[in-house]
DNA sequence: ATATACACGACTAAATTAGTCGTAAATAGT
DNA sequence: ACTATTTACGACTAATTTAGTCGTGTATAT
């Protein structure tokens, strides 16, 4: 019930400690997984599709690594969570038009509604927030 | 990803259903999930739980069914939805203090915020607003 | 009596999420 | 050139959660 992934945890954890590296630095899964105790694979994937967003940048080899390559202040946690999970909403029919019930639906409105409200929370709060 | 459960959105359909009879008038829950395309069972087991939190009443016996019985401006929607699925965080450790990481975690406070501003929003909301 | 309606626990099925594995590709150091 | 390190990525399995069903019981209006 509106729980977010362990996925999108473990990214926030990494990309929190991605803003704290000095300018630089590289972190690399390894190095963030055995830190956090989060499972390497699983964070693996996160990176790659935080990086496949632009939002960090990796680089191969041996002294590789990510770090982030946009401004805290411009990562908000909407586009950080649809990144990683794809649209964000209470009730897929806040996106998905193909719900057969909607001639019958009467909370489309209040739900469309609640939507919003949560989604302006998460647009507002970005990476440098929860960086404090 | 922040998704509400199909139990909690037809019991949301079925309250605001209840909140539109006249005064006196029940509906049963196959009234109900016939009208809008609500698995028979499933709705039931929402209906007596929000009856069993005395937000509902039920009748029993033929021309029996549920209605009302709280002001629909007391019924706010963090309430709801804990009566239907139990505690409301977007991760557990909002709660449940047997996360074995606590030490490592780094993103804990902010985690707490953004809780908070989430219950803020469903605190807020009542059934009223719901049905406009 | 009987038909209707709620109560409720046990169960199965479906969907989602979590986590693993194998393989490939880039690159720094030697 | 070779090797160790590190990201990239799809396929797979396991675990958990959610959705939905079923059987049985209780209350009650007619």
């Amino acid at each position: 019930m509106l729980k977010i992934t362990r996925k999108a945890e473990y990214a926030l954890i990494a990309l929190r400690h991605l803003n704290g590296l000095k300018d630089g630095e590289l972190a690399t899964v390894k190095d963030i997984s055995t830190q956090y105790g989060i499972p390497q694979e699983l964070l693996a994937k996160a990176l790659q599709q935080l990086a496949r967003a632009k939002v960090i940048e990796a680089t191969k080899g041996p002294s590789g690594g990510y770090k982030l390559v946009r401004d805290p202040h411009e990562i908000n946690m909407t586009n950080f969570f649809e990144i990683l999970e794809g649209p964000m909403g209470i009730m897929d029919c806040y996106f998905d038009s193909g719900c057969n019930q909607l001639s019958a639906c009467n909370i489309r409105t209040p739900i469309t509604r609640i939507n919003d409200s949560i989604r302006t929370i998460f647009n507002k709060l970005t990476l440098a927030d929860i960086t404090y």
